[in-house]
DNA sequence: GACGGAAATC
DNA sequence: TCCTTAATTTCCGTCT
């Protein structure tokens, strides 16, 4: 049987909007009634299953019924700005769930669903109405339900003829008679004064209509009453007549166009991820179920064996396709290349062979528009070719133009800026086990698809660049970067498998043995790896006092365990065995595993499109954790050596760099005569706040001192800085009211920059870098303190990020003009690492400091210190 | 396969 | 009254 399902979209958006707290995307718009809307309507599609559906919607201000009563809906709130916004989102969410909807001038979204649930009514259809409107419940019949939403968006009754006569007492039919008595406070219908739900019911269950109780006044019971429904007469029809749903609207669409077939696109998934909606995307479950791929054929591919010349032009984009993340190993599946001739798909094979494309792609004449440059250049670099002219990266320009849409799909990125041929990489290969190219030749499609899409969005990127004033942040920092942090990564850092195993085995002796003790101690054994095993030992068996909880059960976290060390000795066995296991899993095995076999080095990838900061980040593996604080894990940099014999690792890294940034962004004197004077910071800080003398200042207000500025570049509260050093939350705070007191310019940047957010929604970097925070007006008091303390954060760790990253090209460049052998290998936050020919390094020591001090002329001087050694544990 | 807890770095 | 210090990655155990 058909069934229908309508609904009310006005009705149920507001309902949404009330119901749910403000919620905001990354991008700061507003989705609460967007996000209920679709969650209630996934929930009566699932529950109702329906064939055909419609979302009905009021159209403009004015319908007919203002022609009969000028005051109709009168003294209503006006639509909240923050909810008038989220309707075009709705709109667009049921086109991307290719749901009907429908509004029609001069009637309102009930007259619509009045008219189609009495023609479907009649075809046979089982109609079904969601609003929370009780108006509605005028139209139930039987085989038309409808169901009226409660409270929130999910919690509804259903209401059928039955249902209607036991909690009103009437037929539905009467609703309107009901309305016409009583009146509507919300529409602002006048009804009968004084005539309430109760007499009103009382009159219609005697008299069945309105007209009915006028016909036989003299039969209504109570004078005043009597007296009050004379007076109000023609207002009481009136209200009726308002109240009426019209069943004969004019529409312009028949019930078959509604039919609907549940089928959940890309379009719909890439909708969820722009508007932040995780949950309801887990909800669309696997991408199997997918649009036809019909909708994906729009541009014309080529499928060639070789290229010609004149099918090379520049600029083409250039798609470089690989399954696995590790573009180090990973095998490359195909090329395509979309220019002003063509779109061309080319197998792996072929393509190597073919010089006249190994040619072009050398040819740094010939631009490319690239989706992931760096992952382009290494994966080409181990095949033997060097990749030039890789003019624009789109994974670059997106991050840069909003931090937020880091790692996105490229089908995501076009969609969102109106290119919407293409299908996710998840949807198309699939994802996690089931990835795989699948059957047949759409993969040809698919990336011919990629690389059209690329072509177009380059202009749209450089546009918005420029509004953003972006251009040369993409042009002269990141695009160059990428080509030094490629060599780099190609390059990798070798490492020695022969004293990581050595270091394991000793590892595994000595957890061996404090494994031992501590099943001792406790009378059990027990997996001493896991938090729950181990809280039920400690607090339950050995009644240790818990300090902390976690949403699951005790917390066992190193700083909870450093609290309760006094109080029995297996504490410190277990802060040791956990120490050593990291250490033994994560950098011996973990290291030995990425070991490449061939090359006996070590080739992270850094993800250059990331962090919300600027910063870099480092995987398969992460060399930018490698333990450096303990000594037993400082031992791991031991296997990190030099290519060559003879040669040494060579580390530069930059001394406060952070709080010299912020020198220099708050302008403040005294924090800039600090580092002018070239004093000892935490030192300065302390004679400062403490206004003692130099030689006054003792260790304990020195570590005082240092606690604050550390905290002072995150964001502090005085909370954390009392956690983090002992002493009450009043001292803490008076601590940070004498620091700001002290560099007065650093309050009044902490200041401008929350305004600043505020204002403008984003805050910016030295170079321009920029950190969207929708948070920042938030009503929650932890999602706005979390946004004010990333204000005063990110320029500082952005800034400081765009000034390494600008003194790698320099370096990059210098190595080059001095025709050096150095290379640069690693890039650790405020830190670079090399190795060095042993001739080199009294240039080196000349050369780095140089460029890294001068990268970007700040109003303090950057400070860099160098160390070398055999192993990058010797360069200390 | 996803999630939470823990630990490593700057 | 809440709840409380930036940014990451990796490993392990547990649950579905």
């Amino acid at each position: 049987m058909n069934k229908l399902v309508l609904i009310d979209g006005n009705n149920v958006v507001y309902r949404a909007f009330f119901a749910l707290p403000l919620l905001s995307n990354n991008q700061g718009m507003y989705t609460n009634a967007v996000y209920g809307f679709a969650m209630m309507l996934m929930k009566v599609i699932e529950e109702e299953q329906p064939t055909h559906l419609l979302v009905a919607f009021d159209a403009g201000k004015t319908t007919f019924r203002h022609a009969t009563y000028k005051d109709y809906k009168g003294g209503r709130q006006k639509t909240p700005p923050e909810l008038s916004q989220q309707f075009p989102l709705v709109h667009e969410l049921l086109d991307a769930m290719a749901i009907r909807r429908y509004e029609l001038e001069n009637y309102e979204a009930d007259d619509i669903v009045g008219t189609l649930a009495r023609t479907a009514h009649e075809e046979g259809f089982d109609v079904r109405i969601v609003t929370g409107d009780k108006d509605y419940l005028q139209l139930v019949d039987d085989g038309i339900k409808v169901s009226l939403i409660r409270k929130g968006i999910t919690d509804t009754v259903n209401y059928d003829v039955d249902m209607v006569h036991e909690r009103y007492g009437i037929k539905p039919e009467a609703v309107i008679d009901l309305k016409g008595l009583m009146g509507d406070t919300s529409d602002n219908i006048p009804g009968v004064p004084g005539v309430g739900e109760k007499t009103a019911t009382k009159l219609l269950k005697q008299f069945g209509t309105v007209e009915g109780v006028y016909e036989h006044l003299d039969d209504v019971s109570g004078k005043k009453l009597k007296e009050k429904l004379e007076d109000n007469k023609a207002q009481a029809l009136l209200s009726k007549q308002i109240a009426t749903i019209d069943k004969h609207s004019p529409l312009t669409l028949t019930v078959d166009a509604c039919a609907y077939e549940n089928k959940v696109t890309d379009r719909l998934r890439a909708l969820f991820q722009e508007l932040g909606f995780q949950s309801l995307l887990d909800k669309l479950g696997d991408s199997d179920v997918e649009e036809p791929a019909s909708d994906h054929t729009a541009v014309s591919v080529d499928v060639i064996s070789h290229f010609e010349a004149e099918q090379l032009v520049s600029p083409s984009a250039l798609i470089v396709q690989m399954l696995d993340e590790n573009y180090h190993y990973g095998d490359i599946l195909g090329f395509a290349v979309s220019n002003a001739v063509g779109t061309y798909f080319i197998e792996t094979d072929q393509a190597l062979h073919d010089k006249t494309f190994c040619n072009w792609l050398e040819d740094p004449t010939m631009k490319k528009v690239l989706l992931d440059s760096k992952q382009a250049e290494v994966a080409l670099n181990w095949r033997g070719i060097k990749l030039q002219g890789a003019a624009f990266d789109v994974r670059l320009a997106t991050y840069l133009i909003d931090t937020a849409e880091a790692g996105q799909d490229l089908a995501f990125l076009a969609r969102k800026r109106g290119i919407a041929t293409i299908e996710t990489d998840d949807a198309f290969y699939g994802k996690g086990a089931k990835r795989k190219i699948p059957e047949g030749d759409g993969q040809a499609q698919h990336l011919g698809n990629k690389a059209a899409a690329l072509l177009q969005l380059e202009p749209k990127l450089i546009e918005e660049l420029m509004n953003n004033e972006q251009k040369a942040l993409l042009f002269d920092l990141e695009l160059p970067l990428a080509r030094v942090l490629a060599k780099m990564e190609f390059t990798g850092i070798k490492a020695s498998s022969e004293t990581l195993k050595a270091m394991g085995d000793e590892l595994d002796r000595t957890l061996n043995v404090i494994e031992q003790s501590i099943y001792e101690m406790a009378g059990v054994t027990f997996n001493i790896n896991s938090p729950k095993q181990l809280g039920e030992i400690l607090f339950e068996k050995l009644q240790l006092p818990p300090v902390k909880k976690t949403k699951t059960g005790y917390s066992t976290a190193a700083d909870v365990l450093e609290k309760l060390r006094g109080r029995h000795e297996i504490i410190g066995k277990i802060l040791d065995y956990r120490q050593l296991g990291k250490l033994k899993s994560t950098y011996v095995e973990g290291l030995l595993k990425v070991i490449h076999p061939k090359t006996g080095r070590v080739h992270t990838c850094y993800n250059q499109a990331l962090t919300q900061t600027g910063r870099l980040s480092s995987t398969d593996p992460n060399l930018q954790n490698i333990p450096i604080r303990l000594e037993e894990g400082r031992k791991i940099r031991k296997a990190f050596l030099p290519t060559h014999e003879g040669w040494q690792i060579f580390s530069a890294d930059y001394s406060q760099i952070e709080l010299r940034v912020l020198a220099h962004i708050a302008d403040d004197e005294n924090l800039k005569e600090a580092f002018i004077e070239g004093m000892d910071i935490h030192t300065k800080t302390a004679m400062d706040v403490f206004g003692v003398d130099k030689d006054e200042v003792t260790a304990l207000m020195r570590r005082h001192a240092k606690a604050v500025n550390f905290g002072i570049i995150y964001g502090i509260s005085d909370y954390g800085l009392s956690q983090n050093l002992g002493i009450t939350r009043k001292e803490a705070a008076r601590f940070i009211e004498k620091y700001l007191q002290t560099y007065p310019g650093v309050q009044r940047y902490m200041d401008e920059i929350v305004k600043k957010a505020r204002t403008e929604g984003y805050v910016t970097t030295l170079l321009n870098r920029r950190r969207y925070l929708p948070d920042i007006n938030s009503r929650n008091f932890n999602s706005r303190s979390f946004a004010e303390r990333t204000a005063m954060n990110t320029p500082i760790q952005g800034s400081a990020a765009d000034v390494i990253k600008q003194a790698m090209i320099n370096m990059d460049m210098r190595l080059k003009e001095e025709q050096l052998t150095t290379r640069m290998l690693l890039q650790v936050h405020d830190e670079l690492i090399f190795e060095v020919p042993e001739q080199e390094i009294e240039r080196m020591q000349q050369i780095v400091p140089d460029v890294m001090e001068h990268a970007i002329q700040l109003n303090v001087p950057l400070k860099v210190e160098c160390s070398y050694g055999p192993t990058w544990y010797d360069a200390k």
